[in-house]
DNA sequence: CGAATCTCAGGCGAACTGATATGC
DNA sequence: CGCATATCAGTTGGCCTGAGATTC
């Protein structure tokens, strides 16, 4: 811990070892661990809304968009206007998407069993919470609404 | 931690958090998070091979060849012949991308203070070490170098 | 020979900018 | 009106597959 990038990169490290084991095994499925976090959301709480997944998700509008355009031409989720809010669209599972989510959660489990078997009970309490501890410390204060792009700038 | 997924999750939120932050203090240097890990990298032992930094950044030998190439036609890094090895090509910073590290250093100060901030020193410690376990867990073994999608397979 | 390193060609999901339409 | 939700158009960097050249 002397520099203070161990963090950073060690959680870069985790995140795609993480990322990239679940796509592996999800891959038979036709499906990314991207996608996998939204139908995994929906099966938690099904009928939000788009920006409901946005938030859960720790994603952006226009790709949940995508997404879920993707997975709607596949017939796993439905989306329909909703009943009080006539900007917002509720997203559903479809009977479909509700079967391809069981197995797809089949099919990680062994990789959650994995993970969970390396931690003791309280080790993984504290993991999430040192997890959420980042998120809470890292998320943009309301006030600094800066893009990422200044006008006219190239990358 | 009901379902095991909370871990993951976490994971997601955090490095995404992590990530989009560190682009927003990096953008006006037109540098992007991903490539100022390979900058700090060479900063921490340059010359190595673009293989040594693949290892190190968590990456893949075509991705990192790509952002090495956008790096070089920048001038910020070097690549020239490995002095024993006839494969590898040794990677260093120039000058400039020297002066450029040290500039986004500078820049991404507050963040990592604002992160180390936000945990004890034997929390950061544990917090680096649960990662590391994460990551120790999730590397493939190197008997099953399945590919993620299989011939003629559409994603 | 096999294994490792790097290169090249090509494809794709996902994150982004920026603008627009609509309803709160 | 401002603000929030969703959409559309378009760009990009980064991850991936698969193949090939070269060297250990």
């Amino acid at each position: 811990m002397r520099t203070g990038h161990e963090i950073p990169m060690g959680l870069r490290a985790a995140y795609w070892s993480m990322h990239r084991q679940t796509n592996a095994v999800l891959a038979r499925h036709g499906i990314t661990a991207d996608q996998f976090v939204l139908l995994h959301l929906l099966g938690e709480r099904d009928g939000i809304t788009q920006q409901e997944l946005v938030r859960r998700a720790s994603s952006d509008a226009n790709t949940v968009r995508a997404m879920l355009v993707l997975l709607e031409n596949r017939g796993l989720v439905a989306r329909a206007p909703h009943r009080s809010d006539g900007r917002a669209r509720s997203v559903t599972l479809t009977r479909k998407g509700r079967r391809m989510l069981d197995a797809l959660w089949a099919a990680s489990e062994p990789l959650r069993e994995r993970l969970l078997k390396a931690f003791q009970p309280d080790e993984a309490d504290c993991l999430v919470d040192f997890l959420a501890r980042m998120v809470r410390i890292l998320s943009p204060s309301r006030a600094d609404q800066t893009p990422l792009l200044r006008k006219g700038e190239k990358r």
